[in-house]
DNA sequence: CCAAAAGTGTTCCGTCTACACCCATGG
DNA sequence: CCATGGGTGTAGACGGAACACTTTTGG
């Protein structure tokens, strides 16, 4: 455990959380004022350092947890990013992490605590260093495997409408989809099971509710939307 | 530039180069026996020690011309490599690359004296640490990418004939393509240019040699095989 | 003259797309 | 009773898949 790479120079490596949530038919992203300099007050993604005795993965689940108090969160690498100046403190490579949450899940006054925001992705402001960068891929990746994933469920409760689901595909793709069409493709796969129950919150007829069935669909192994 | 960060740790980064090419109608991987411990003498990918000076993208740029001395090298990214225990060494995070060549283009005597050999993805032995994870996980990414960006082209010689790019289309997706169905969608895509030079190498008859036209992709901006 | 690779079209089928109206209910 | 969102089917276009024979020429 010592000394092979001696001659070598360490860095910093830090992970980075891009955290999608969907409300009001929007993606939303959770961001937040640095609240460390360099670049204090600075809209930023949160991170955190990866410690000695913890994995990549390990790192980006506990800044997540620490943020939201959540575990077994969905969450995808989205990269490494390394420029050199890309940090104006030091030299810091970072790995970007993709997390989806369903809004509901997280605690208000733990958001408030941590002093981060929802922000539509329309309004997104310029963010610290190449945080927009990651953003960015991190929307391409989700745009490419929105159909050969489960993505989608993430981002909704447990028990959800066909109109919220078809929101969540239209916010991702950033494009309308036809209802009919949408809705008929929804019907031939069998992991969406419709339930007995009724939503009569957002129509004063009632939408029926659906469910993600897990296990269906670790069986299935083939999916195509 | 100094101790922003100072009460947080730095671990060693390293980049590895996942080299492809194609010969004899098989994708191959350059791997060599490791020259370093720990793990010397096992196979591996060729890799290096990312520098305070430089990039990510510039430590595999450098890694790759100094194992290549070829430079312009199309390189995606493939991910970061965390785990702690990976490196049975010291910890280092890796971010791996995948990178795309002409077999032709590299000379025989550099490849001797750096020690690394051509190996058929079929007969692929196990390789160091986590290497063959980030080997597949590059394959799974030419086959989703090989449709919507010109990867091919970069493991074939500047003129190739339409057989030659099925067997890459083959080899990387790993299935046999019906020749008339693939040359029909080919003359679709108006940049890849048949030339008037024809090759007689591996026909008595002949066979037309075509191009691959990067002007023209860059002003089409909308590919899909 | 024959082996070996190059080259070439058509048909069928399934999938995607466009498109408009009735239903149930709370206020 | 009406405004609001939920729910449903069909026809035409398009793209992908299956499929076999002729051509050229070096040896």
């Amino acid at each position: 455990m010592t000394g092979f790479y001696g001659e070598h120079s360490k860095v910093f490596v830090s992970v980075d959380c891009i955290v999608f949530g969907f409300d009001h038919n929007k993606l939303k992203l959770l961001i937040g004022r640095r609240q460390m300099d360099p670049g204090r007050g600075e809209w930023s993604l949160y991170g955190g350092f990866v410690r000695e005795d913890e994995s990549l993965e390990e790192a980006a689940n506990r800044t997540l947890y620490t943020l939201t108090g959540l575990t077994e969160i969905y969450m995808r690498q989205v990269g490494a990013f390394g420029a050199i100046d890309r940090d104006p403190g030091e030299r810091v490579i970072t790995v970007a992490y993709c997390a989806l949450i369903d809004v509901n899940d997280y605690d208000e006054k733990l958001r408030e605590e941590h002093g981060v925001e929802w922000v539509s992705l329309d309004e997104l402001p310029h963010l610290y260093s190449d945080h927009n960068e990651m953003v960015r891929k991190a929307i391409g990746q989700l745009r490419r495997r929105i159909n050969t994933e489960p993505l989608s469920f993430n981002l909704l409760p447990e028990l959800f409408t066909l109109t919220q689901l078809q929101h969540v595909y239209e916010a991702i793709l950033g494009e309308e989809i036809d209802k009919r069409n949408f809705r008929k493709r929804i019907k031939t796969i069998d992991f969406i099971e419709k339930t007995e129950h009724i939503d009569k919150l957002t129509s004063k007829r009632g939408a029926a509710l659906y469910r993600f069935n897990k296990e269906m669909y670790l069986n299935d192994s083939t999916f195509r939307l």
